[in-house]
DNA sequence: TCCTAAATAAGAATCATTCTTATTTATGGC
DNA sequence: GCCATAAATAAGAATGATTCTTATTTAGGA
């Protein structure tokens, strides 16, 4: 208890440590930053929180980029573009994808849309 | 040889079935589904061959829907639906990513953009 | 027909993710 | 503050989708 970081759940360090991260980290990625300050979690402990942290709508999946989930601590829809080269994942600023598209597949398709999910793939520039 | 069926390599079965559905299915649907013309095919045979197709640029992924990837043998640009209810996958007729979007990307991240993937999630008119 | 290269089946191996269980930690009543 | 109970966690086992390995089969050319 004389520890201040105990006084926090891990939960919470799970969750300020990918809100903080502006590389849409993996779970395990995630896991590996917070070995710094807390390298007794388990990585368990990040998969679980991860999960209920979605279900709770707190953070939201970008789906996997070569096999792994990648994740955003960011709720406000924005677009994301992923290199297929070095699987960086990063923000495209200034761009949204229009309501039209939503609401053009509720009416043809009769369904009730929830979330969009824009990703662009190429190479970054790093790797060009 | 006498079997007309051998004539073909499996591999031009897999991607007909894949070409043939419209319900965007994940390897082991496509196994079930060439299980009546071929019983003798194998899972990981089919695995083989998307991994093929995707390289080669024959088929596209849709990314995973519940843990498991899904596959479109549609090479032109176009909207998905998917249901979080019952995991079906859908095309979303008329409607396109704007250019302006990859575009903009393109010129804020100065990296080249090859594809665009949008999936609108939510509940589709039988789950509704 | 025979030879070589490609395709396949079968099952083992891998890897991300989830589950199980025993332990630790937090919380509320006294 | 101290105990009882509930929630959170660590550790590792289990799961399940996907990939790899190897021996076998098939196709196509000389």
């Amino acid at each position: 208890m004389e520890n201040s970081a105990k006084q926090f759940r891990k939960r919470n360090a799970i969750l300020a440590c990918l809100r903080q991260s502006e590389a849409h980290p993996s779970a395990e990625e995630l896991y590996h930053s917070l070995q710094k300050e807390h390298s007794d979690i388990s990585l368990a402990s990040v998969y679980r929180n991860l999960k209920l942290f979605k279900e709770e709508g707190l953070i939201v999946s970008l789906g996997t980029v070569n096999g792994v989930e990648r994740l955003d601590g960011r709720l406000d829809p924005h677009v994301h573009f992923a290199c297929t080269c070095c699987g960086a994942v990063m923000d495209v600023p200034d761009v949204e994808v229009p309501k039209s598209v939503s609401c053009a597949a509720a009416q043809s398709l009769e369904c009730r849309v929830e979330s969009t999910r824009l990703v662009l793939t190429g190479i970054c520039k790093n790797c060009l």
